[in-house]
DNA sequence: AAATAAATGTTTGCATACTAATGAAATGCG
DNA sequence: CGCATTTCATTAGTATGCAAACATTTATTT
């Protein structure tokens, strides 16, 4: 019995798409960064020099996958690594001038980004669609 | 005036966390295809044979994106595909035996996994979500 | 009808993000 | 101390996504 089964119905798809949408407001307001590498910077501008494991527990991302976002920002000259001196195996990072600059423009901008993703819903939509994701 | 922006309440960052998790309890329960790779399948499933370009239309994937999934198929041996007589641009793609049987069995377990991706969530609220995943 | 333009279908190459497995350094406990 | 465990970071491999290129078909113009 698989004929009641409605992909189009389903919350992981419909999460896919909406994501996509989100994906394509964020290009088009701040076409630098991605999100992923948006919410290091917001996070890191926020909390000051990390390590990078640390870092990346805070925006709920894999260490694997953190040092690849890192090395991005790296490359960009967004931020800044160097050995922690108290424990070799750690690599604090910081934002550089230029990073802190970039990260003050985009959380503007994230703003609008935010603004346009949820153009169609009012404001207690809004906040009901947050909550309702926080529970999944 | 960055000091009121939090991360944490924005859609965006909301979104990856809630893909993040139903991507983890989609692996848990179908570890051989990925949720992209399955919105194939149960499309194609439903509508049979069909062009790479409308297949992935039909699950609102780029084309670029469709050859790549359509490949890995292909890999697995799930779909096949064959020129279209009529159009020479054109590459159908149908469902082998095995990909049917395995699609099958995936969309029983789809529904798991939409169960437990909704679990915290009441009928109500689950109603409500997806219309307003909608509006994105 | 031939020539040209426009639209459609597919493919290639490159960037990003994610996972599993590995290695190196620090911590805790007998 | 010495060994097991934990923590931090890295490497290698896979999946998804986009921009640009190429081929074929359809529409338009002359």
């Amino acid at each position: 019995m698989t004929d009641d089964y409605r992909l189009d119905d389903q919350v992981g798809y419909k999460l896919r798409l909406a994501s996509q949408r989100h994906l394509e407001i964020f290009s088009q307001h701040l076409s630098d960064i991605t999100p992923t590498q948006f919410s290091i910077l917001a996070r890191l501008y926020e909390v000051g020099e990390t390590s990078q494991n640390q870092l990346g527990r805070l925006v709920a991302m894999d260490a694997a996958t953190t040092k690849g976002v890192i090395a991005r920002l790296l490359e960009k000259n967004l931020v800044e690594a160097r050995a922690d001196p108290n424990d070799a195996r750690r690599l604090q990072i910081s934002l550089t001038e230029t990073g802190r600059e970039l990260t003050i423009d985009a959380i503007e901008k994230a703003r609008k980004i935010t603004e346009d993703t949820v153009a169609n819903l009012n404001g207690h939509d809004v906040k009901r669609l947050l909550e309702l994701l926080d529970k999944i």
